[in-house]
DNA sequence: CGCGGGTTTGATGATGCTCAAGCCCGGTGG
DNA sequence: CCACCGGGCTTGAGCATCATCAAACCCGCG
């Protein structure tokens, strides 16, 4: 069941990690379970850890002045989660991070990752691939968000994350690309009717 | 003059680097200028350096199929500039840099850094402050983007970066928080009415 | 003076939001 | 087995926000 982890760092570095040196690498993380509905990250905490998803879902939002939910990240299984400025920093987020199925994670903190780069070089290359989808997917998010309409970034998401669209109801996509639930649901019907 | 660098590096790191390790990191980057209105990238190229400006300001855009330009991201001295995507996967990018004003840079490949990274640990903790940064920029954007309206867009805008805002003329900095300059314009004079 | 680049303004219209109602469906409990 | 309920989706009417387009203006510069 952790063997996930060592698939994911072993698939995202050149030279990979052996079964032993695993067995110390797995001592870095804490296991953890979270059911449905319940929190992660709450805004005003402090982001001890972030998290990879061993099986499960989850979301990131923030909570407008109006009580208005903005959905900004989703995540499922080998993906991580939390707040990288409240993370490094050590500052309260804005976010909330819930789990919308129940989750298992294996959480770290931001000490313990600086250790496993220095250790295992492996690790650290795993860090890079990860610090660079991270930015290349950041990049386009604005690309798309600036530049497109709300047809288009639809469709860009479909392409980009189908597993995405079965795993979340339409209202959470919605929020997810910046529109109202009643617009995406009109922009569906549309695209029916070719 | 290329102290900045040095100085850059040095405030990016605890340990820091001395003067002689800096005539080798010194030799990793190329230099080069580039006048006004001179492209850096253009569609289609593959990005084999990234620039850290020395001085000068540019811009990062795409294009859209009504030829329209979308302003992904500004940058000025002590900036980097270049498509990530492009630069680390070796693939053609999709969008324009050019230079705003005559700009000195210092270029360096992603093989350069890889080295870089490797010889001098103060570099590495650069680099991971870099990525740090940028991705809590990029996360800070995508929040804004999906979840404000066009003035409070502005607003934080102009509370993060007003260097940028006196460096940009306003149809610039409009296409940046992805609204029309016309709209950026009655938006001001609203503000200016309290 | 005229020109280029930038900004402002007004009129008009599209796009997407809000709100409220109704529907569908699966689960729970009587 | 049915009634009810919650969560999610759809739909329509009206509205706010923002984009578009075209014209005028402003100003620094050759």
């Amino acid at each position: 069941m952790m063997k996930q982890l060592l698939n994911y760092i072993n698939s995202n570095s050149s030279s990979g990690i052996s079964e032993q040196e695993f067995e110390i690498v797995k001592s870095y993380f804490i296991h953890k379970r979270l059911r449905k509905k319940q929190y992660f990250l709450e805004e005003g905490d402090i982001c001890k850890y972030f998290g990879f998803i061993l099986s499960g879902a989850m979301r990131q939002y923030t909570v407008d002045d109006k009580g208005a939910e903005h959905i900004v990240q989703l995540a499922v299984e080998n993906w991580w989660v939390g707040d990288r400025e409240s993370w490094t920093m050590s500052k309260p987020t804005m976010y909330y991070i819930d789990a919308w199925e129940d989750t298992e994670l294996l959480l770290m903190s931001h000490e313990n990752l600086l250790e496993l780069v220095q250790r295992f070089p492996a690790f650290a290359e795993t860090k890079k691939t990860m610090d660079d989808r991270n930015n290349i997917a950041g990049q386009r998010r604005i690309t798309s968000a600036i530049s497109s309409s709300a047809e288009k970034r639809y469709l860009t998401f479909l392409e980009c994350y189908p597993y995405l669209a079965e795993r979340f109801p339409q209202h959470i996509i919605a929020s997810y690309l910046g529109i109202a639930k009643d617009t995406l649901s009109r922009i569906k019907r549309q695209l029916l009717k070719e």
